[in-house]
DNA sequence: TATTGTTATACTCTATAACTATA
DNA sequence: TATAGTTATAGAGTATAACAATA
């Protein structure tokens, strides 16, 4: 068996373990458990032949399609020039395409095809699945008092 | 002739506010934080000329001097040729080296300079100062909480 | 002048596979 | 055979800067 796929184990108990205020051990828990839910979750992309951020696109799309690449870029933190390349690949792959805005010939507006709506509904029951097995283990309770935690915390973010 | 738009603020509540499952919103909400906390961290890096991948290598050879590049490879949820990228890197900057190991000479064990030490112990007080700034809006019993359940969570991923 | 999207360039991170040198 | 590290290759994401078309 080759080693090549991720590795199962942390162990090294180097971060998690140490006396450090309790703000810091929190993040380096976000932090981690982002690596390890990244991976689940493009794995279970790829599958589809997508990445997290292209995934990103179409869901994004799904709820808010016609909007502009500037606002893309806005929703997805990166910047401008970042979502040129992305949406040239999903572009490519025939899930989205640009379209003029006769309004303002500046600007480009982004739809679904229907090969991309119908990629987004088959790859979205599997990233919930995923999601429901890991975040399933917190109970209803415990998830809104997370939500409500981080939503806090990304204002603290941006603020 | 529309008023300008504020590009600050995540302009589109696509996601955000539909009635999905809490354990939905909360993985959302999660993977958005982290977008967020990943460009405060790497923005406080590289004015040390850091990226984060590379401040999480010098991070962990402060609390666990001496593993082998595989061990940093489980440890870092990456290949362990990836590893060998990232340590070229770091080893080219002058901050990390490479020790052979004289009982088993297929590992090299990792080690940072002294330049790599200074630079870890300079570069750490702006992180923890930006991590303060956003969690210290939890209070201490909320952190404790919010760690371990970020803490199950990544049980969950792994097992 | 400012804004939207684009191109050009370069770097980092990541994965896969095949390879080496040890064990 | 198995393991630690390496090389080679590829692709994806990111940032920066300069640019064109349009407002």
């Amino acid at each position: 068996m080759s080693p090549t796929r991720k590795p199962e184990k942390p162990a090294l108990p180097v971060l998690n373990d140490d006396p450090r205020s309790w703000d810091f051990r929190a993040a380096v828990a976000m932090l981690r458990l982002h690596g390890r839910l990244e991976r689940c979750l493009s794995d279970g992309l790829a599958a589809h032949g997508l990445t997290l951020a292209q995934f990103d696109v179409l869901m994004t799309l799904c709820h808010g399609e016609g909007i502009t690449q500037q606002e893309l870029a806005e929703w997805l933190l990166v910047t401008k020039a970042n979502v040129v390349g992305l949406i040239d690949r999903v572009e490519a792959a025939g899930w989205v395409e640009r379209r003029a805005d006769p309004e303002d010939r500046r600007v480009k507006r982004l739809y679904l095809t229907d090969a991309g709506r119908k990629l987004a509904r088959k790859a979205q029951p599997g990233q919930h699945a995923l999601v429901r097995r890991i975040f399933g283990r917190l109970s209803e309770a415990e998830l809104r008092q997370l939500h409500a935690m981080l939503a806090r915390l990304e204002e603290a973010c941006s603020g």
